[in-house]
RNA sequence: GCCGCCAUCGUCUAGUGGCCUAGGAUAUCGGGUUUUCAUCCCGAAGAUCGCGGGUUCGACUCCCGCUGGCGGUACCA
């Protein structure tokens, strides 16, 4: 069975970044029946935010791509003694190897490798030493381990998007895998814990392609069969610098804030790096996403986050939204949800802006009561005609209406402008807004025929 | 510095040697529909396929070099 995960790192906010590394994993199992499991890396105590874990499943959720094993993720501080054991496992079979140096040493040496012009690695004596006497006493003071990596040879990752990538052994450092506060590093903690979880696919972000490696190697000493690995594209903001908070809102819970909808999300998120290579369709349901994904039409190229786009796909959700759906999610009236439906809103919160502020009675000029092609005469018949047909009105739904102002216009020998667009600008107080019928619907009768009685008034 | 990845319209991308005088989407600009706006429909503009060498009858597609961008090089993930 095919089993991905992904594994965060409770530092924060869900990002776009991470989100999109989700959805990728949860398509690449979903799409063959696998599991898609979720694990909290919280190895670094000094970057750990209290409550991201719940802020990172929430939002996961919202999304939809909501793990298998949401109810007991699997948490790496939880398993302290676990790694420990593996760790020491590895020092005995003599792969790894505990060391005592300070910081200071190692940045020094560092520095040296560097200005020389050789890859930065380990070198010290605690590589070197042999006897058992040596290393118990190493041991009673404050203590790494190390990972020994080969000094020559080639390591090969054969990456599902990249295909083989070739990496020199000896430019590789002896990776820290225990850390002197008892935690493990991640390239520890997490061979151990895709092993145990038994992830097939490890899918995460490119970024790690290049520590890789140390990682296949790891399942070496184990003795254990290395997963497959896929290393995504980077996302890049619109400066093609890695997208950061620098970008504005990146985080999901700030788009959900700002009006954008899951599903518009998801479908924005699928196509940074993916396409289901048919140029006919564009909008994806998470279901119909999940039928088409295959791992190898991932593009390798970072991909720069365009927020027109988001906004485009997002008016289009907005737009053919279940109507019931916005109303309960949003705690909207029918009225008010057809009003958002109609279209050219690119987020719900410029739609409510909108709805709030036309629930404000409006302050027009008289003279824009009157249609271009018609006069001030004309239009103070329209609007009486139209307030008693309406006032008469007894069911309020949009086909009523409609036949009303119709009415309006036949009985008075008008036309649609000096009916319909009066009634608008009555109504709106704007020469650019929403139909009058879809605004009378928002807004109720009371209100509506308030409003036309106000603007004959206005032309008295 | 060293190692690695990447490179087609502004952006997301199609393209796996001839079907490409490079296709779609989005954004932009025109036109049509409509009482206005939005939607919708039609159209325009927009990429000397990063640059330079090869290979080939033929290269956006294969190879090499260069350049650029990005990532890694932590007791961070």
């Amino acid at each position: 069975m095919i089993r991905t995960r992904f594994a965060p790192s409770p530092t924060g906010e869900l990002h776009i970044g991470g989100a999109r590394t989700a959805l990728f994993a949860y398509l690449f199992a979903k799409s063959q029946g696998g599991e898609f499991l979720l694990r909290i890396e919280d190895t670094d105590r000094e970057r750990f935010v209290e409550r991201a874990t719940e802020r990172i499943i929430e939002s996961l959720k919202w999304l939809g791509i909501t793990p298998d094993n949401i109810e007991k993720p699997m948490i790496q501080s939880e398993r302290l003694e676990e790694y420990k054991k593996h760790a020491f496992d590895l020092v005995r079979a003599g792969h790894a190897y505990i060391c005592t140096c300070t910081k200071e040493m190692l940045e020094k040496d560092r520095e040296e490798q560097i200005k020389s012009g050789v890859a930065p690695r380990y070198e010290g004596h605690c590589r070197k030493l042999k006897t058992k006497s040596e290393k118990l006493k190493a041991i009673e003071g404050k203590y790494i381990i190390r990972m020994k990596m080969p000094d020559e040879g080639k390591i090969i990752v054969d990456d599902l998007i990249r295909g083989k990538v070739e990496f020199d052994a000896s430019l590789l450092d002896d990776q820290i895998i225990l850390k002197s506060d008892g935690f493990p590093t991640y390239h520890l903690a997490s061979v151990i814990d895709d092993h145990e979880m038994g992830i097939t696919h490890v899918i995460r972000a490119e970024e790690w392609l290049s520590s890789t490696p140390k990682h296949l190697k790891l399942y070496q000493m184990f003795g254990w069969d290395a997963p497959e690995f896929a290393h995504l594209p980077m996302i890049l903001g619109p400066d093609h610098k890695k997208l950061s908070k620098r970008h504005g809102a990146t985080s999901i819970s700030d788009h959900k804030a700002e009006g954008y909808l899951p599903e518009a999300l998801v479908n924005f998120m699928a196509f940074l790096g993916w396409n289901p290579k048919d140029d006919s369709k564009q909008y994806f349901s998470l279901q119909e996403l999940t039928e088409e994904f295959k791992i190898k039409n991932v593009n390798k190229s970072a991909a720069v986050f365009d927020i027109e786009k988001l906004r485009s796909l997002n008016e289009y959700y907005l737009r053919t939204y279940e109507l019931t759906n916005l109303k309960t999610k949003e705690r909207l009236t029918e009225g008010e949800s057809g009003l958002i439906k109609r279209g050219g809103y690119k987020t719900l919160k410029e739609a409510e802006d909108y709805l709030q502020k036309l629930r404000k009675t409006p302050e027009y000029d008289p003279k824009s009561l009157i249609f271009k092609k018609s006069s001030e005469e004309t239009t103070k018949k329209g609007l009486e005609l139209a307030c008693e047909k309406l006032s008469s009105c007894e069911r309020w739904e949009s086909e009523s209406i409609q036949r009303s102002l119709a009415e309006a216009v036949g009985e008075g020998g008008l036309t649609n402008g000096d009916v319909f667009w009066p009634v608008r600008v009555a109504l709106s107080g704007e020469e650019k807004s929403p139909s009058p019928v879809e605004l009378m619907v928002a807004l109720g009768k009371g209100e509506s025929v308030k409003r036309v009685k106000e603007a004959i008034k206005k032309l008295k």
